[in-house]
DNA sequence: CGCCAGATGACAACCAGTTGCAAAGATTTC
DNA sequence: GAAATCTTTGCAACTGGTTGTCATCTGGCG
């Protein structure tokens, strides 16, 4: 078990190689993305982008996502209780610790259990496409 | 690992201990709820009720849901793309496969990754409160 | 520079789920 | 068992997150 560590790609490069268009709403968002390290929603991103440009509108936001999900630059979680929140997806894949007083979102990863998911669902007669682990918890107190 | 089995509990003396009242609607939902073994969503349940008494409405599904849910009676899972699905929560707790094609929901249970999941929260300085291990899959082509 | 497919902003539509409200129903009290 | 009381219901309107529509705009090639 491990934290993951993130290092941004070059987006712009991607989205050109999909043959899409770098316009100024995308770069933005773009920017916001590689200044970030947590796990932001659209409402986030939408707010961010508009301090650097006011004319962005949410719909944007939302569709560039989906685009860069679709090119597989980005994930999207569906955490509980919440909007979708997206993260880069550079880096190994990884399972999301989620507190539940603050909403910060902690990666980490075991091939033990990465392991024993496909052991059990190899068991059923099954083969793993995806799957999603996430565990909701509190800090400890230390006493 | 094993699959697990469920068994009904009595949920009219459970919502009357719980101080509510037995009325027609939620007798009529108590019954599809005690007639499945599924994981049926809000929707399937309004029909399969309106099927018994045509006058209830999906509020009252979604109410009667709710309760159940505080009380501890059910469990509520919102599994990927698609309305939140319900389960019975007699029995102990489980995980879930979800058949990509089918969309078959298959429980299973793993001591072992419970176990590491505790281990790894631990050694972030957390503590699970719950958690959420869904595996989408295919069936294996047994060639 | 001019073209035009692809992208944008504004806003309507959508979906799952919730809520306000007046009427109907379940329990309790006598 | 009828009245009083408090809960629940059906309906419609509403919500929050997200996607669709469409007229307008623009990036990037020629």
């Amino acid at each position: 078990m491990n934290r993951t560590v993130n290092h941004k790609p070059d987006y712009e490069k991607e989205l050109r190689r999909a043959g899409a268009r770098i316009t100024r709403p995308r770069r933005t968002i773009l920017q916001i993305l590689a200044q970030t390290d947590d796990h932001p929603d659209a409402m986030e991103i939408y707010q961010r982008a508009s301090a650097i440009d006011s004319t962005i509108s949410l719909s944007t936001v939302y569709r560039t996502m989906k685009l860069l999900e679709e090119m597989g630059a980005i994930h999207r979680h569906a955490f509980e209780g919440g909007p979708s929140r997206f993260e880069q997806a550079s880096g190994e894949h990884h399972d999301h610790l989620i507190d539940l007083d603050t909403g910060e979102v902690i990666e980490f990863h075991s091939d033990r259990i990465e392991q024993l998911q496909a052991e059990i669902a190899r068991s059923l007669g099954y083969e793993i496409v995806h799957h999603r682990l996430e565990l909701y918890g509190r800090k400890r107190r230390k006493s």
